[in-house]
DNA sequence: TTCGTTTCCGCAAAAATATGCAACAACGGA
DNA sequence: TCCGTTGTTGCATATTTTTGCGGAAACGAA
């Protein structure tokens, strides 16, 4: 049993149901270091269940997603999850050049954050936020 | 003439080809107050000229992108786009109940945009980058 | 004005993601 | 263990955005 053990039965707690296919998406995005593409979740998913369909890939991420389990990465046009590390929250810095990813600890978005609550009420998400730029050896190069 | 006439000429100093596409599309961003969709766009270009393609919006609107000319607000699943306000630059807060949008001055991005360029080296491009989140009357309905 | 170069566009198709609906199956209760 | 309820899935299809390619047109030069 890999890492996920919790998320599962926290899940299973609050009532969802725990299909063979929401554990495969589970499984196969914790065991995999950093982030994954959703087609890359689906082929992986495939061979343990050739069945499963790729709407119920997007279905489960998106769902996962919206319960704090995954975090969404966007790289060039696509979408990439990774477990979300409550223990070690961040985000990610993407290169629009070399599609790099580094990752930052949510502090340095906590000020800005408070400044849109306190000034606006409104509630940003930033859990899933991804800023884009070029990193520091792409800017090098030219 | 609408207020685009500098950002035409500006684009042909640079050497860009003017085709009637490009000046419709900028027309028409121009022309509307706030921010369009990407589908809006074809629906009015082709008013004008009823053989434009949907490629070719697409295209010209990534191209005014990156040259700054106009700015992208993610809406749902959705892009929209508006002209880029050089002397009052703004982010979009956008709620992800009721699709509101609510703008933003960069000030408030500025320090956060400072640090990751000084402790990273990594230059973000904060120009398009959307907050989701909830606003405050959403947030009192619940 | 015509010509040549080079960018741009229309077309077709693909890629990426989302959604409606009927059939199915997870899980608590009998 | 079996059943019924109700949340989920598979399937088909829609929607949104991107891309390759060959022909068309913009714009400077002659």
């Amino acid at each position: 049993m890999s890492g996920h053990d919790s998320a599962v039965s926290r899940l299973r707690a609050q009532g969802y149901r725990m299909t063979p296919q929401r554990l495969s998406v589970l499984d196969i995005v914790a065991r995999r270091p950093g982030h994954i593409g959703a087609d890359e979740v689906w082929n992986l998913t495939r061979e343990e269940h050739p069945y499963v369909d790729l709407a119920t890939i997007y279905r489960t991420l998106q769902w996962l997603k919206g319960l704090g389990v995954v975090t969404e990465v966007i790289i060039g046009n696509k979408l990439h999850f990774e477990m979300s590390d409550h223990h070690n929250p961040h985000n990610h810095m993407v290169c629009s050049v070399c599609d790099g990813v580094q990752t930052l600890t949510p502090d340095y978005l906590a000020e800005f954050s408070r400044r849109l609550e306190q000034e606006f009420g409104f509630s940003p998400n930033l859990d899933n936020i991804t800023i884009g730029g070029v990193c520091n050896q792409c800017r090098a190069v030219t």
